[in-house]
RNA sequence: GGGGAGGUGGCUGAGUGGUCGAAAGCGCCCGCCUGCUAAGCGGGUAGGGGGUGUGAAACUCCCUCGAGGGUUCGAAUCCCUCCCUUCCCGCCA
């Protein structure tokens, strides 16, 4: 969240931001309710002060009439301070839902189409027969069902068999051995479930619950994606700057509610409820969070290049970052077969706004004041989509699949995906 | 799931109704001392919020001892509920 003082101070930029966006911010209602707020606060406090201090002089006199006075101005001290606590609830709820300012950098723009393409690397592959999509190959080989799943949890979920299962197993295990050795990432392992305060932290909560699961009668949620419980981790904690940058990786599964999404571009091993993914999480000082986020995002890409992957990555215009990002770049595969690029990965910066709601700090230097961290994330990468791209851009003409160099020891030395 | 113990500042850990936002130690900061270092000596050092207000001060008030509620003029301290940690028993992959 942005802080209280600084909406007071500059309304207006939070709103334009925020319209930019494309999101509501509630400012002129939280500024109404600060305001409130503070005039019923002083009020109530002057009354606790009022009484702590009559309730020290009864202590020492014991006069009746003493303690008839401090009973009525406790009493009226209580009312004002449930009214009070009753406006800072609404103004703290009403702050959990203005979105965060965006970098002066980003493009402004509203949809899709405004994002702005910043660099391409390697090059479509050319086919001399009709390359066909993952879906296609991967059920005539056998190695990707989404009949079974469908009928055992519903539509929107996939399975995979043999060595369709094996090669996302060792695209998972490729991309932490890469981020663990050569990037210098902390493996990590985490709940795949969550409280609503980690959900809040990383501002999945209080506006974006119908994105997620929730366990039924239990206050916890399937998490969305690995940034929840990797971010939330250090929550109401202070770091040593020594400690900086954390760097985290960790693989989890992920669910989503997609609402909405039915139709168009969605068929195939796409948008599913569940997915893998192989999350990069970096808590860092204010200072490097710029170049921090950059070096992340490059850790991403060399995947896709080690790969043989043709992406693109996109520079998130406004309209189409999101609530909570600061800065936002996608990572686009090529997939063949689809003839179109597929989201891959996402690397964005929040600079302190998860920070500040769950309250993740480091000091300085010894005996300064705590500061808020910035955090960012990226996927490095998701991995339904990944396997897809490897499907369609590896394809044979004799509808095989040829396993990626890189890949082949996480395969028993496998070359070539026949069924 | 049943029973016991416990959750206090950056950390360890005292504290069972006002003298406690909290002993002591560690850590950290400032100063002194010492030929350097170490040791020693003195002082300082929790977080959050409100008001007034300046150039970043200063002053003042409120809240916070796991969370929430209650008793009381007054709660870290007493009562209730919940969460978490830990030990023993049970169960289980």
């Amino acid at each position: 969240m942005l802080p209280l003082e600084f909406i007071r101070r500059h309304p207006d930029e939070v709103k334009r931001a925020a319209e930019l966006k494309g999101e509501e911010a509630p400012v002129d209602e939280l500024l109404e309710l600060d305001r409130q707020w503070r005039q019923c606060l002083t009020v109530a406090e002057n009354a606790r002060a009022q009484q702590n201090h009559l309730s020290k002089q009864y202590a020492k006199t014991r006069d009746p009439q003493d303690l008839r006075n401090v009973k009525e101005i406790g009493e009226e001290a209580k009312r004002e301070l449930a009214k009070a606590e009753d406006l800072k609830r609404r103004l703290d709820d009403l702050l959990l839902r203005v979105p965060n300012l965006f970098a002066p950098d980003v493009p402004i723009g509203k949809t899709e189409a405004d994002n702005v393409r910043l660099r391409e690397w390697g090059e479509k592959p050319t086919f001399d027969f009709q390359p066909r999509t993952h879906y296609d190959l991967g059920e005539s080989l056998g190695i990707m069902d989404f009949e079974h799943p469908a009928h055992i949890a519903g539509s929107r979920f996939g399975g995979l068999l043999g060595a369709g299962a094996r090669l996302q197993r060792a695209l998972v295990q490729f991309m932490l051995d890469t981020h663990v050795a050569e990037h210098g990432y902390r493996e990590m392992y985490v709940p795949f479930l969550v409280n609503s305060e980690a959900m809040v932290g990383t501002a999945n909560l209080p506006k974006f619950g119908g994105d997620s699961f929730r366990v039924a009668d239990r206050d916890l949620w399937l998490v969305p994606t690995a940034e929840v419980p990797v971010t939330n981790w250090h929550r109401d904690e202070i770091l040593d700057l020594a400690q900086l940058p954390i760097l985290y990786v960790a693989h989890t599964p992920c669910w989503r509610s997609e609402a909405g999404a039915a139709g168009k571009d969605t068929r195939g091993y796409i948008r599913m409820h569940q997915f893998e993914k192989v999350e990069l999480v970096k808590l860092t000082s204010p200072e490097t969070s710029g170049e921090e986020l950059e070096a992340l995002m490059a850790n991403a890409e060399a995947i896709l290049q080690r790969l043989g992957l043709h992406y693109r990555v996109l520079f998130m215009c406004t309209g189409d970052m999101g609530f909570a990002q600061y800065k936002k770049y996608d990572l686009e595969a090529w997939c063949p077969g689809l003839e179109r690029y597929l989201e891959v990965s996402s690397c964005s910066v929040f600079q302190d706004f998860q920070a500040r709601r769950a309250n993740i700090r480091y000091r300085p230097a010894p005996g300064q004041p705590p500061r808020f961290v910035h955090t960012m994330n990226g996927s490095g990468l998701a991995l339904a989509r990944t396997l897809d791209a490897v499907m369609e851009t590896f394809q044979q003409a004799d509808g095989t699949i040829l396993v990626p160099e890189v890949l082949r020891p996480y395969m028993g030395g496998l070359k070539r995906i026949a069924g």
